[in-house]
DNA sequence: TTGTAAATAGGAATGATTACGATTTTGTGA
DNA sequence: TCACAAAATCGTAATCATTCCTATTTACAA
């Protein structure tokens, strides 16, 4: 999912396209990994001196409702993403950077063997530690 | 790890044990699976009428130092369970009732192969759903 | 260009968690 | 057994992320 991609999931949709928006989604385009909405609103009151809560995590709900951003829960802190619509996969999430890896190991298909009489409705499959940028840093 | 496991472990390590850390344990051995903190709180509030904050919060962190309970984050919130000590494995976790089953599955020693020159810190793996008797009701 | 539904602002409210000074309790060792 | 020091708890305030609300502004279709 790239910035181009998102731009026109929104306007599919009938959502307008707002400078915000685009800039939430440029925020994200120029990071590769997990950031929480705090790092979000630096980058914007940067930008706009002032942006309302309201105005940042609405649209995060909305493009993770639309899968243009994933989630993942981090000390209490929910991080977002450009998603990774090409096919599914896990990540390394760099506890230092944030940055991400792909891991194109997915244990699911084994796992559901031992959950028949099950709903299965979502899974999560994350690596934390350090990449080798932060080590050598 | 039970209760008395878990006893031993706050007295080898010079721990106090109070009756309130003994209701917490027991509290986590008569569930089996996830609970957040505001569960604990109401359950001891049953018991005391009024539970200070910090004993729950300062408890759960020692126990989770201690390896006694485990953590992980769900919507926001941290959720404890009384830790699986006997051999590695991760759970399929129940979003309505917080129950758990074990998964025999764990994907890190392929994955671990894709992450040459990373520091691998934790991981995780879980699956969410519904279990068969949140189905059946 | 204009009307209107959607989006944003600004700030209050909420909910989980942390922090802290005062008080109580546990376990030790005299 | 008793007293003491350290540890634990209390009660409450503070913090932090997030949600909610009403008024105002904006995008875009007609």
């Amino acid at each position: 999912m790239n910035l181009q991609d998102a731009i026109n999931v929104l306007k599919e949709k009938g959502y307008k396209t707002t400078g915000k928006r685009k800039d939430i989604l440029e925020f994200f385009a120029s990071e590769d990994g997990y950031r929480p909405a705090k790092d979000l609103i630096v980058h914007l009151e940067n930008k706009y001196g002032t942006i309302s809560f309201d105005t940042i995590y609405r649209n995060l709900h909305l493009y993770h409702d639309l899968g243009i951003l994933e989630k993942t829960d981090l000390e209490g802190e929910k991080h977002f993403r450009l998603s990774c619509s090409h096919h599914h996969h896990h990540h390394f999430i760099c506890t230092d950077c944030g940055k991400t890896k792909e891991i194109d190991i997915c244990p699911m298909d084994t796992a559901t063997a031992e959950l028949t009489n099950y709903e299965i409705d979502d899974h999560k499959f994350e690596i934390y530690g350090r990449c080798p940028a932060c080590l050598n840093a």
